[in-house]
Parts: C-alpha cells; sequence; structure tokens
DNA sequence: GACGAATGTCCATTATATCGGACAAACAAG
DNA sequence: CTTGTTTGTCCGATATAATGGACATTCGTC
C-alpha cells in the first residue's frame, strides 16, 4: 500500500540495506571496505559503517585481512548448511550429484531458477585434472544455458516471453536468440527430457541437462553435465543415461508420479 | 558505552532480533511458524511478525508447507557458499576431505571452535552402508570431543579454564573431568602432534583428530576422522597418517612453515 | 612537505520502526 | 452453541535508528 513513492528520498530500513550489502559481498566475491561498500549501493555512509559493526558483532561478517576489509563471516555459512540439510531436494541431490560425477568424471550440477534467472545451487567436480566449474548462486540469463530450457516449460509462450528479460535474450557473443527459436526448444526438450548443446558462454564445453519434477509436475531443478566438447559428443548416450535415471530417481523421492504412467492413469480413470 | 543496563526494557533492533529469529530457526532445525518463533526467542509477537514479512520478502527464509509455517531460505544457503568459496581455509579443506575419506573410507570432519565451543565446519560422509554423521554447526561442549585437545592448545592453563565454560567439564555420562587431567591431554596431543580417543559422545566410535595450524602458528582447525570402533584401532597407524600429511599440506598453504624446521631455524638465527 | 582524495568517527535531527494492546478469524474442546 | 486458545492483522505512541554533514586521520602523489 505504501509502495507508490520511490522516487523521491526516503529512509531505508535497516534489515533491507544489510542485505544488500551482503549481496553485494556476496557478487563482488571479495572482502570490502566500510566504505567501498556504501558507494558501491550508494548508501549513506555513515549507515553502512554503523550496520557493519552490528553485523560484525552478530558474526554475520568478519574482519578479513588486516586493514579494514570485510567479508561474509561464518555464521551465514552455517545458516546456509541448515538450510541444505532441511530441504529434501538438497540433501537428495547431493549423494546423487556425487555418483553421477564419479561414474562420468565429469562437473555435475544441480540447478534451478532464481527469481527470473538461473543459477547453480549445487556442484560436483569430477575429478579430470582439469575441472570445469562455477560460481555457485551466480545468476546467469535463462537463455544462455540448457537447464534453462527445462525450467520455464510448465510455462505457456506468453508467460515465458513475460518471465524472461528482454536482454536476456542476446546472448554473451553478442547474437540475439529469438524468442520463437528459444520457446521451440522448450517445447521440444520437454518432448523429449532433456535437453544438449555446445554451451553458449564458452566455447569448449558441451552441457546436458535433465528436469527434475516434483508433486506438481513442475520442473524446479534439472540435473546437469557440463563436458568438454569431444568428451560429451562421444559419451552422448551414457551420460544422458545416468543423467535421465538421477533426474528420475529424484522426482520420485519429490513425490512426482511417472509422467506416462500418469498420463495412462488419468485418461483411464477419468 | 551503552551496554550497562539491558535488564530493563529496551526496544531491540531489528536487525538484532531477524537474527535471533535466523538462529532460532536454525538451531530448531525445522519449520516454524511465526508465533512459535515469537515465543521461542521471547520477543513481541507484532516484531516477529513483521520481521518475519520482510525477511520473507528478501528470501532469506522461505515459506515451507502450506500452513504458515517458514523456514531458513535458499538466499542464506547462497551467501553461505560465498562465504565458503572465498575462504581459503574451507576451499582446500573441502577437496583434502574428499581425498582423506575416500581413502580411509570413513567421516572425516574440518572442525573449528565457534566461541567458546567445539562445531564440525565441514563433512564428507565416508562411502560405507553405515555412515557416522554429525549436525553442521552445532555447538559442542569442548572436552567432550577429540578436536577440543588441540583447538586450545595455544592458550595457558588459565586461559584454558577461563575459555571454556565449567559445566562443559561434565561429560555426557555425568561423569566430570578434572581439567586438570583436560589440560594434561591437551599439552600432551600437543607434543604428539594428535589426538585419538574412544568417543565420550557415544559407545561405538573411535574418534582421530589432527591440528592445522595457520601462520602465527595458531591451531585454527582440525582434521578428524570418526570411525567404528573396532576399525578405528586397526587401522590405527594408517588413518594417522593419512590425517596428518592433509594436515600439514592445509597448514603449509596457510603460511604456517613446519614446527622442526622453523624452530631449528629460529634456534640458528637467534 | 604540501596537497587532495580516501577513509573512519561522531553528533543532532527527524522520519520511522518497535512495541503493546485491541481486534478478528480459525480452531478445539466441552 | 459456548468458551477458551491459537494464530494472524492493524494501529497509535514514542523511543530510536537512519541520515547528512562536520571533523579527524591516513594515504598516495608530486
Amino acid at each position: 500500500m505504501a509502495e507508490a513513492q520511490d522516487t523521491i528520498n526516503r529512509r531505508a530500513r535497516g534489515l533491507d540495506r544489510a542485505f544488500e550489502i551482503l549481496d553485494f559481498l556476496r557478487l563482488q566475491r571479495q572482502p570490502l571496505r566500510p566504505n567501498e561498500i556504501a558507494q558501491g549501493i550508494g548508501a549513506p555512509r555513515s549507515s553502512v559503517y554503523e550496520l557493519v559493526n552490528l553485523l560484525i558483532r552478530q558474526g554475520i561478517i568478519e574482519y578479513r585481512g588486516d586493514d579494514g576489509r570485510v567479508f561474509l563471516g561464518r555464521k551465514l555459512y552455517f545458516l546456509g548448511a541448515a538450510y541444505a540439510e532441511q530441504f529434501d531436494l538438497m540433501r537428495e541431490s547431493e549423494h546423487l550429484l556425487a555418483r553421477i560425477a564419479e561414474e562420468t568424471r565429469e562437473t555435475a550440477q544441480m540447478c534451478q531458477l532464481e527469481g527470473n534467472k538461473y543459477a547453480v545451487v549445487l556442484m560436483n567436480e569430477g575429478s579430470r585434472p582439469f575441472r570445469i566449474s562455477t560460481n555457485i548462486g551466480e545468476p546467469v540469463a535463462i537463455p544462455w544455458t540448457a537447464s534453462g530450457r527445462l525450467l520455464v516449460d510448465h510455462m505457456s509462450d506468453d508467460e515465458i516471453l513475460a518471465f524472461i528479460p528482454q536482454e536476456d535474450f542476446v546472448l554473451p557473443d553478442g547474437a540475439r536468440l529469438e524468442p520463437s527459436e528459444f520457446i521451440a526448444q522448450v517445447r521440444n526438450a520437454k518432448k523429449e527430457g532433456y535437453f544438449t548443446f555446445n554451451s553458449i558462454v564458452d566455447s569448449f564445453t558441451h552441457c546436458f541437462a535433465v528436469p527434475v519434477y516434483d508433486a506438481e509436475a513442475i520442473c524446479i531443478a534439472t540435473l546437469c553435465l557440463v563436458a568438454p566438447k569431444e568428451d560429451g559428443l562421444r559419451n552422448r548416450d551414457a551420460y544422458l543415461r545416468v543423467l535421465i535415471e538421477g533426474a528420475s530417481e529424484l522426482s520420485e523421492k519429490l513425490g512426482y508420479r511417472n509422467d506416462r504412467a500418469a498420463s495412462a492413469r488419468t485418461a483411464a480413470g477419468g
């Protein structure tokens, strides 16, 4: 109700500012001075100094190095661990990824939507000498990723277009992916039950993504493999099999009743 | 300066209350209603309701289930992941633990002090059919743990006694460990370079702990193995060797100059 | 050594966040 | 149906938190 005016000056709530600070530190991925933080998030210096001190007293952030730089603290790590431990999807995925990574020796990931972006949630780096890895939690444009084709497959065409920011259809190389083309890929991936392609983000990897469905048959996550291009093409069938098996195991645990079986049953019952 | 009076009524700062809420959820390890939270932390209901809503809007906590229960959210997980990623000790330990767990097939842990308690920070559950595991971040009395003998080894006797709450010398079975006895174990462990014992917390495990030193030669962490009793005794030498090797690798990376070499050099130079 | 920029500390002002308590809805027990 | 408990919402009073700006200190550069 009080969200009409936000153009004019308005005191920000401490809590919101505090999480702005935490987010900023997370995205910068390095210790920063309170001053830099204030500049970075466009907040009054005095406020930031006070909040930083409060957060430090709480153990939420910590001094790092001997100049005044601060970074996210251990308490956040413990809170995050508690989340992961309590959340079924994560607990199950963790074991599954370990198995997949071991079997394929490639980097295995569990990915989800984060707002209207894609993010890697869990990762298990394969045991090759040169590992391919990603920052956990870093938001990436949905159309840039294989998983993106699956994570929006429950939306209508219009919903998808409204959901994904227009600028995200511009790929890293500057080319623009036609939304209609993207949607076609989404629909096809849904039918096939997976999506694979040579990564758009770099030139040397091949990505495999398969959907994990929850009880409402919504794709709430994907299991992925990120492999060197030739490896990926050579072992394509084996990799897909491992992923699909893992994902359907997960889906079952989340209460999803198998595709065919379910629709068959519905058809028969209804 | 303004910490004299806290007996009388004083408005609590939103930020502090917010983290009280998060901590409470973490310790309860399950989704709770705002009301229960208010009761649990002894805060005004209206305040808790407002804070819960704010935290939900921030994605710091999430609704879980369809009644009003909330629990820690994914954003916390991402913040925690950023901490772990940026922090040398954690990055390095993670790989090390994976190696140790694979070699020994036992549960491997990295532990640290958390205030005046002991806490498991990282854990890699071995690949046996029956795994032994612990809650990450859960505070445990220092004298109850093998690592506890190592994590305080830089303190004087008096400092140790002042540091560890008296009641923590009462073991889970009700018996009391004499502080002098504990200190003797600390000093001996320091000399040996490790500590092992049959766990005090349960009856079927044997624990191995070895110290990780930082550049200031302070034991900032331990690497541990938690094994079934007979396994532990049978493989004692091999397990210790693996742990000690890993820990010294870690210590080196943190800028610690090897024990003997360092003291020898000091002796020669000074 | 002199200068400007960057960084950290302190304070008064005032918008507002916290809190108690009133209210309503949902629910269970009798 | 009545009664008591639990749960969620709303609102006014006031303690206080967020802010801008003044001041002090450190730093790098010439």
